[in-house]
This record gives structure tokens, sequence and C-alpha cells, in this order.
RNA sequence: UGGGGUGUCGGCAAGCGGUAAGCCAACGGGUUUUGGUCCCGUCAUUCGGAGGUUCGAAUCCUUCCACCCCAGCCA
């Protein structure tokens, strides 16, 4: 049988064959600066999946290299989210933990004659640096001795000088048609407190600078990262070259984009700071712990990252794949429940006055040696206000005047009649059961088309119930409409709180509990849930094909 | 108008000179004590366009076009 290999994993197999390394090993290098959410998760995937398959480890690493926008917070949440995805790392790792060795780099670099001390304020450095179409030009200072480089950058560190006043730069090519050579920053003067560091430093090595040496020193043999480092990758072997090093081999790919949703750090951090969402944990965020408290599995997200495959090509998978892969988890193993959302009273008439019932109801069909569970049922009970009409459409399975149905694991109704209030609204339905069908099936075998869902009206659990529906209201938002920006896309429909009725089971689950509510979806008791009053949150709902027969209809 | 990339079904994505996988979505039909699940079927004569090489091209060559990324002392 043929392996499909993705592009990646066929040039770790031409590494491996052609001798350039003998063993895998990668990295994920995150920046804790933000929580992780589901592009990320892609990158974890790759990495870590790797490695594993190849018999190699993988590196959780903080690439902790500026004290500006780093936090412990976000070191904590990220270590937590790996975890839960399932990934057994290497470390963790900080970046933060290599400054020495950095910095005695940096000083073998100036000494060979290849980085200097500039003085070009930012403004200055932009100027010389030229732009796309014009080449750039030499800084004033790039002719510095070797000695009086080495002084200055000890001085840099010795923390001599202000903010700003000076950097230390790779001496490369400032005519490059590759911007990144033109003599990069290695560091920069930063007298700021850093998580892990304190105030030991006041200069700070720059990303392409620190990169690949961290992964050179931590013995990556792939670094894999996404498509907007590829033209830094000259650099990143630059340096090591330059140094002589261990060189491990960098290769990018494109990175994750859903439908209705957005990865920027920038954007979901404005969302939480205006209200608009919850928290970082909001179950509409595609954040790992917004996914997390939704109800998605980890299996469900590594079966989501496996599915969308690895290419160079820019690209908006559909959030269906990913709420396919849920479902399909979830059919599987959650535990099915009935809850009425919209409750309308249905009378039983010839029901016994005062009987109550404790029938079995099977946990999940999908497994044929299934537990079961007891369900109330009694002459009093609650529907779905949407399973009763009194004038039904064509194909209308459920209750209407004269219609039959069956009351999922109780017995087969007919509608007798029903009740409105002064407005026409229907108050309750009537109907009269038949004892023969006790369980959900007859004697005669007659069948009948619909089947509801129902509670019992006595034993009812009030419950809190949240709806969720896709973050913004745009399938692309990466390129908007001419004069819209962001927010006019946010989806203020995205969330729809209900109170429901629910059959007396509920009670019994735990936190974090995963179930389905019967012809609705999948949910998940949150952690707001108090005692025997849950909050379930809709993880995803169930395919509806009557609710699209009805779109079409008009 | 510099450099680096990418263009295969509505959305992902295989294919690596031998005659277009798979998944999601969509659409038919069957089964069904969830209008769920499951099952069966339909869904690119065509691979950004145009030339060329070849018995044969999505795959090689030429050329054109479109889109993405880069001018932070961010990563």
């Amino acid at each position: 049988m043929k392996v499909y290999k993705d592009f990646i994993r066929q040039a770790v197999d031409e590494d491996l064959a052609s001798g350039r390394f003998d063993h895998v090993h990668t990295r994920f290098p995150p920046e804790p600066n933000g929580y992780l959410h589901i592009g990320h998760a892609k990158a974890i995937c790759i990495s870590f999946s790797i490695a594993k398959e190849y018999g190699g480890k993988c590196n959780l690493r903080f690439d902790d290299t500026n004290p500006s926008k780093e936090e412990r917070e976000f070191v904590d949440s990220i270590v937590e989210d790996v975890r839960w995805l399932g990934f057994e790392w290497q470390g963790p790792f900080f970046a933060s933990d290599y400054f020495e060795r950095l910095y005695e780099l940096a000083e073998q670099l100036i000494t060979k004659g290849s980085a200097y001390v500039c003085d070009l304020t930012p403004d200055e450095v932009r100027v010389y640096r030229g732009t796309l179409t014009e080449q750039g030009k030499n800084s004033p200072y790039r002719d510095r001795s070797v000695e009086e480089n080495l002084d200055l950058f000890r001085r840099m560190r010795a923390g001599e000088f202000p903010d700003g006043s000076r950097t230390l730069r790779a001496k490369i090519d400032m005519a490059s048609s590759n911007i990144n050579m033109r003599d990069p920053v290695m560091y920069r003067i930063l007298h700021r407190e850093h998580h892990r560091q304190g105030d030991k430093w006041c200069i700070y090595p720059s990303y392409d600078w620190a990169h690949g040496l961290e992964d050179s020193i931590e013995g990556i043999t792939h670094s894999l990262c996404s498509l907007e480092f590829e033209d830094h990758r000259p650099l990143y072997d630059w340096f090591i070259d330059e140094l002589g090093v261990y060189h491990p081999r960098q290769i990018e790919f494109a990175r994750l984009n859903m439908t209705f949703t957005v990865m920027s750090k920038r954007i979901l951090r404005a969302l939480v700071e205006s209200g608009l969402v919850e928290g970082w944990d909001d179950p509409r965020m595609p954040t790992l712990c917004g996914l997390r408290r939704r109800g998605y599995t980890s299996d469900s997200i590594r079966e989501f990252c496996d599915k969308i495959g690895v290419s160079k090509a820019d690209s908006i998978v559909d959030i269906a794949l990913l709420e396919h892969c849920i479902r399909t988890e979830l059919n599987l193993s959650a535990k099915r429940l009935m809850a009425v959302m919209h409750p309308i009273k249905l009378i039983i008439d010839n029901y016994p006055e005062g009987q109550i019932e404790w029938l079995d109801a099977v946990d999940n069909p999908e497994d044929e040696n299934s537990s079961t569970h007891k369900i109330p049922f009694s002459r009093e009970l609650f529907i779905e206000r949407d399973d009763f009409t009194a004038n039904p459409p064509k194909n209308y399975f459920r209750l209407s005047p004269g219609a039959e149905v069956r009351l999922k694991h109780a017995y087969y109704v007919t509608c007798t009649g029903y009740k409105t209030d002064v407005a026409g609204e229907v108050t309750e339905v009537h109907c009269d059961y038949d004892p023969e069908s006790r369980g959900g099936g007859t004697p005669d075998g007659r069948r009948v088309k619909g089947t509801l869902h129902f509670v019992e009206a006595n034993n009812a659990m009030p419950c809190r119930i949240r709806l969720y529906d896709r973050l913004f209201t745009r399938a692309n938002m990466i390129e908007l409409e001419p004069g819209k920006e962001v927010n006019d896309y946010f989806n203020a429909d995205s969330l729809e709180l209900i109170d429901a009725l629910a059959e007396p089971e509920l009670a019994s689950l735990p936190i974090g509990g995963r179930i389905q509510l019967l012809r609705h979806g999948y949910f998940i008791v949150d952690k707001d849930s108090e005692g025997d009053f849950k909050v379930l949150n809709m993880t995803v709902s169930l395919k509806d094909t009557w609710a699209k027969i009805q779109q079409k209809g008009g």
C-alpha cells in the first residue's frame, strides 16, 4: 500500500536517505504572548506528528526574546493547551536560557568582522535600508574596528546606553534584493524586565539572529514554520554557516485559515478586550481553550489537522470540516438525553391521571451493548413547539391534528386537538396514546414517520442552554468588502441563551460531560453549572435536513 | 517597477511523463424508535492562460496572467 506523504515528510525522507540527518528532531516554538488557537494546533500536529512518525522527538520551546510582550500567564496556558492536545514534548525549553550562549556567538561574529554596532536611529535605519526596488546603503558605522565593536557591544550589555540608541547588526549586504539580508539587527537595547531573566539583560536578541541558533543548540533537524519565514531562510542559513555551528533545515508550510473565523492574535485580543466575547475561552473563539470549552475533543482537532493536509498554497478551510470531525466522534461516544428548548404542553387525555412510568432509554444506539437509563412518562409532557402545527406543510412528519407520531422510547400518540390563547398561540396540545405501543413499537407493526423527544412535566429539570453560531457572518474574513472592517462582520446572533427543560438524568452529568440532546445536537456540561442546575454549551448541532427542506421551500 | 512563494472540483488536497485519489460541502435514493447515524449513487474529458517538446503532458520547456509574503530595534 502506498502511503501518501506531504511535501515535508517527503523532504524528511530525502534527508534521511541522503544522510543529511540520521534522525528526526522537531520543535514547536510559540512566543508566549497570547493564547494558542486552532492554527497553532495545525503547526503543533505537524511538528509533533512528524517527530513521532520517525521515532524522533519534538521540543516545546518558548521563543521569549522580546521582554515587552511576553507573560507568564501565556506560558502556562500554552503548556496546558499542548498537553491537552495530547502530545509529549521535550522540555519545555526557553530561548531566554540561551541568552548567554547567544551573546558569546555574537561576540564571535563581531571578532570575525561579520557584525558591527550601529548608532543609527530606527528612522535612519529605515532610510538606509532602501526600499523593495532600491538597494540600501551602508551604515556610516559599518566599518568600525573589531575592537571598537567589541567594546561598544560589551557596553551595550553593561547598560551604558539608552533604549534604541544602538544596535548590533550583521554585516551582510545592503544591496541584497532580499531585504532581510540588508544588515539585519541582531540585538536591540531594551531596559525591560524579562519574565524569566529579570533585569539581567538590557539587550535582547532579535528573532532572525536567535531562532536558527536556538534550533542549532537544541539539535533540531527540521525546523518547520510558516510561509512568511521563507524570505528569512537565507538569513537563518547565513548566521549558522557564518558561525560554523550545527545546521538544521528550515521548511515552511502554509498556515491555517478557516471560514467564519480569524486566526489573528490581534483581532482575537480585540474581541476579548471589547467584550464582544466573554474571554479567551469563550466557546465561540477559535482558541484551543475556547474550543475545549465548546466541547471539542483533542482527538477531533487532531483528526481535523490530519484531514486538512499540509501544503504551501494559501487556503481557507471550510469550518464544516471541523464540525464534521467532532460530529463523527461524538456520534459514537455521546450519551443521548432529551431536553425541550421551547416547550409546549402535551396532554394525553386517555392516560391515567396521577400515573407515572419509568421507561428504558438506550444511552447510545450506535453501541450494540449500550447501557440504558430511565425516563419518566405521565399524562402531562412537554414537547418542542416546532413539533406541533395546526396547519402542517407538505412532508411534515410531526404532530398535527389527526397525526400519529412516536414519543421516543415511550408510546405512539395521536393528536386529538389543541388550545390557543386570545392571540391564537397554541397553548397546549391534546392527544390519545396507544397503550400497546409501550417502548415505541406496536404489535401490529404499523409505522409512524415522526419520532419526537419530550420531557415529563413534573420531573422536568430546568437547565440553561447556550447555543452558539459562527463568530463572524462572512466566510472569508481575510478579504473584506471595501470600506468594511472586521467588527462589521461580528455575528451578533452567535450566542443564544435558552432556559430549557431536560429529563432528570441530566443531573447525573459531571462538568465536562458530553451528551447528545436528541434531535438537537452535541453539548458539554459547562463549569458554570451549579449542582443539579446544568449549563450546557452546544458543541455542534445535528445535521438538520428538515430545516434545509424548509429553507428551500421558502 | 526588486526578491521570495503559490495557482488541480464550491472548500481542502493527491498526482512527481502513461492518460485526474481521497475528504468536506452539495445533490439524488435506501435503511432508521433521532428528518441524526449508516448504506448506495451523482459531482473536474480537465489541471490559471497561450504556445512548444513527446507516441503520450496537470506533470518537461517558453511565455503571459492572477494571488500571497517582505521595507519592525515583532515573531
